[in-house]
DNA sequence: GCCTCGCCGTACACTGGTGTATGGTAAGTC
DNA sequence: GACTTACCATACACCAGTGTACGGCGAGGC
């Protein structure tokens, strides 16, 4: 695991990468061009060519990097076993999707979701980060009391409530994260 | 409302926005290009700009296309008063979604929400549509036997469980639907 | 104190897209 | 049958981005 130091004077490939996930959180996988990240970061594409060797290897670091992220999300929540599973369940309908740092996650799972209709690479990390996803919110309710069929059924549902929220534009979110709450967790 | 004849020689603005979607239903706002388009439809860019003065208004016409088919749909189906609201809710869940075509809508789907974060009269038309749609399933749920309150909450959820049908990928998709109709449609 | 090596800048050729100006053409209009 | 009109092609200047070849330069190893 390589630290970013962005105070350095010299970039890494990771901070091309952040950049790039910047980018696309603004306009898909096609606004990761090299140029402007370039412009962005204070560099030229020397750069770039340095720590890459075409566009495409960045795109699969990014790849790379946001299934070790997703995963890395799921397994870290799973270890810290301090806080029972119906809280952790509320916190992940409540809190999020509001930050903007929130907000560019959202925007990047809708990014990489539209680049794997036509990138198979993208389609494979997708499905398997939803199924880990998918897996982990069941175990959660399974925890949280519910039969292993109510859970196995609800557990979609929560995973597309959360979606939903990052991407259907409401006035109040404060109502609907509630709402969300009585009907996925309520008994 | 003109109608599009696509065996006829000479091209409407119509079609260059069905090709419009065509491209952003893979790539986003960003792979509609004028160029690539032309090719599709075997004519020139001399075409384009006579039908349109600029790409910036092809996205408008595509917007507004949008929103009166999303409109459309919505009001066409409250018309149809013949079957009852039960059922008019589990084919929106059971249906969709597989077939190539509803594959494109929810492709477009993605692409305009994706755009949408930078373009405000995007995001302006999308909360719109959000809207009806909600409004609409609750009136479903509302006609369906549910409370008021109880639709409220739901229909939000509903509207979720549709998106992420055609946005998560999933194995079993049959089994999904029926599980999603247990829980929204069920008492 | 040279020399390698990691990192970046520069310059070039190339591709693909935009917008515009202008010309061509077939079908209707009178 | 001249004349308009709707539609498309052609040619031009322009811009942004890619990839590549090569040059420069500072920091450490020895």
């Amino acid at each position: 695991m390589s630290v970013t130091h962005s105070s350095s004077a010299n970039l890494g490939a990771d901070d091309w990468v952040e950049a790039a996930f910047d980018a696309m959180a603004e306009g898909g996988i096609d606004a990761v061009r090299i140029e402007p990240l370039a412009k962005q970061l204070g560099v030229t594409r020397g750069s770039f060519y340095w720590h890459f060797a075409d566009r495409d290897r960045l795109y699969l670091a990014m790849l790379r990097k946001w299934r070790e992220r997703a995963s890395y999300m799921v397994y870290a929540r799973m270890e810290r076993e301090a806080e029972p599973a119906g809280v952790r369940l509320e916190r992940l309908l409540a809190l999020p999707y509001a930050s903007p740092r929130s907000t560019r996650a959202a925007a990047i799972e809708l990014s990489i979701r539209l680049w794997a209709r036509r990138d198979r690479r993208a389609a494979r990390v997708v499905k398997l980060i939803d199924r880990v996803r998918i897996d982990y919110f069941q175990k959660l309710m399974r925890q949280h009391g519910l039969s292993e069929e109510d859970s196995r059924k609800r557990a979609f549902l929560f995973y597309a409530a959360l979606l939903a929220e990052a991407v259907i534009v409401i006035d109040d979110r404060e109502k609907t994260s509630r709402d969300l709450q009585d009907i996925l967790l309520g008994s």
